[in-house]
DNA sequence: TTGAAAGCGCTAACAA
DNA sequence: TTGTTAGCGCTTTCAA
């Protein structure tokens, strides 16, 4: 039994439910049952109970709960290491949502580290120790062996990001079609009057990469466009941005328009157009992707697809919420893809 | 008791401490001690408990040990919720330390919601249910009233980021010391034979503003070089910085480089140069604070001063350990202040 | 070196 | 509507 203790004074030990059951003059079970089922208590009691727990500042013990009840109210997502040149603003607005819309459903998140080396280790030990009720696997992009691993486990969890190996993915994920964005870019420019308009992406093994380009590509087609010569493949890197952009003018019809795979290959044409004295925005428009710092604080404005980031969270966390919540069964169709805007800025 | 379950397989509830105790043929207690004082076993005893351990792919339940212990292995950390254009780079890769830090240190990291209407809510409601051991604090630029408030309730917690405004900060922290960075930028400059060094900052009332201004202005004098007319301060935007930076160089005797508070100001700076047809680097040098993706990416690679947010986050929780490790007393000097570097490119 | 007993604070099941 | 009993899985005594 807790020592006493005030409401805003704090002595050694925290007021326990017993504490509250003696002030209050009740049992024990009655005011567990204050705090889960109020509405089994006689109006009064509850009062009565209510103003103990006030007075004595009490907040039901966790580990206990915990114990009890077998679960924990906490969501497990793991973060790797930060690696060279990788800081993502990206994921900082998603966690900043997902902490904010994991509390609206009464749950916290908890956060571990993990490499690539050991894909599950982090969520073996969670998972047999009972820490976590569920996971947000955010790190989906190498063919998600921890997803694979998750389903097997039966272990609850909502990924971000699709799986795009898989042919009928059963997990529950949520992801943002990424050539809704590029089709969105791509519809922006020709509504400007292009016609010639480039696709700057990268290599073909990377499934997102394409998504992004299916977009551009089914964008022009749909207005009858030609895209012969247009489409680059590169890095994601400034330079190579910049070196395919200025064979792409280089060309026997060039473009008038970029739609960009990242804003760091943007940022690479823009480069290019800054050497060759062209005006970004009006000798050649350029539409990036990720609605990064960068696209929002280079000198040109640079019109960028952005990601409903805090959609997502959202919803992961509502998808979770299927999970966790009483029937097991989870809604039926656990695949939630949300459509980008286009954050229209000087360079397009 | 857990329901049998293999080390692979996962049946409903997962292996607990009598079962490994009867498939070892020892006692719980036994199990428990080659788990926390290994000891204390012979052995064969151990080799054979850590046997079954395996073979039944056993962790202790959190939650039970938390409840018997009264501690959680858990670190909160508030995280408030996106805000317009507040994406923070610098906060991932801070965070993603964190989250290896604690790991290392044996804990994990617990995140939850806040807003600045009600400093303390989240704080008050973990500590009170014992759901953390201890918190980390990050947002202290508002005179941060937590640490006063965790002081007050004896929580044990380290902030990342020095209390500016007390006169004899009790509670451990750990930060970066701005104006040793800015310090860096303008000796830097200096041997590159720059006499005529402007500083960009911000408004008088944020003191990491001045403390960024005072390692300018330091390393100035030092070298006996005149501060006179070289100094502005203004809204942290690139429009701001770009007019002030104009301003500058049409004043009389203008700068021969510039540094800045971040790379937003340093961003203005190197559009007024673009637009009058000034080379970065050779023509007006540029340094930056921050080395956030976009000094990374613009086509001229901005100088920058770059916080060691790794290290900050190692010393957060060595910090911690020595709050949380036995004896309570925690270091002498619970204070950390950090040198950041600079990471030269193009633009200086 | 190992085992037995007790209890951390809570809630589920049942009884009154 | 309220109270009693039991026990979640673990570790801290204490005894053998």
């Amino acid at each position: 039994m807790g020592e006493r203790s005030a409401a805003g004074g704090r002595t050694t030990s925290p007021a326990t439910l017993a504490d509250v059951a003696e002030r209050a003059g009740v049992s024990r079970q009655t005011v567990s049952n204050a705090l889960n089922n109020p509405g089994l208590l006689r109006e009064d009691t509850l009062e009565r109970v209510q103003h103990a727990i006030v007075e004595l500042g009490y907040s039901p013990n966790r580990a206990a709960r915990n114990l009890r009840t077998r679960t924990s109210s906490l969501i497990g997502m793991r973060m790797s290491p930060p690696q060279e040149g990788t800081a993502n603003a990206a994921m900082d607005r998603f966690l900043r949502s997902l902490v904010r819309a994991s509390e609206d459903a009464g749950y916290h998140l908890l956060l571990f580290p993990g490499d690539d080396l050991e894909p599950v280790g982090g969520y073996a030990n969670l998972l047999r120790s009972t820490a976590v009720d569920a996971f947000v696997v955010t790190d989906t992009y190498l063919g998600n062996p921890q997803a694979d691993w998750l389903t097997e486990q039966r272990a609850p969890f909502v990924a971000f990001g699709r799986p795009w190996g898989e042919a009928r993915p059963a997990h529950p994920w949520v992801d943002v079609d990424g050539a809704a964005g590029t089709r969105l870019a791509t519809e922006h420019l020709v509504s400007r009057g292009h016609t010639r308009i480039a696709w700057l992406g990268w290599h073909r093994s990377l499934p997102i990469g394409e998504d992004r380009r299916a977009g551009w590509a089914g964008a022009m087609h749909r207005r009858s466009l030609s895209t012969a010569g247009l489409a680059a493949r590169v890095e994601d890197t400034v330079q190579a941005g910049a070196q395919a952009a200025a064979a792409l003018l280089d060309s026997a019809t060039p473009p008038t328009a970029f739609v960009c795979a990242s804003d760091t290959l943007a940022m690479g044409v823009l480069h290019t157009l800054w050497i060759r004295q062209l005006a970004p925005g009006r000798d050649v428009a350029v539409v990036g992707f990720d609605d990064s710092q960068v696209a929002q604080v280079y000198p040109v404005g640079v019109t960028s697809v952005r990601q409903p980031l805090e959609e997502a969270a959202v919803e992961v966390v509502r998808l979770l919420e299927g999970l966790l919540g009483g029937d097991g069964a989870g809604p039926e169709r656990p695949h939630v893809l949300l459509t980008p805007t286009l954050a229209v800025r000087e360079s397009s």
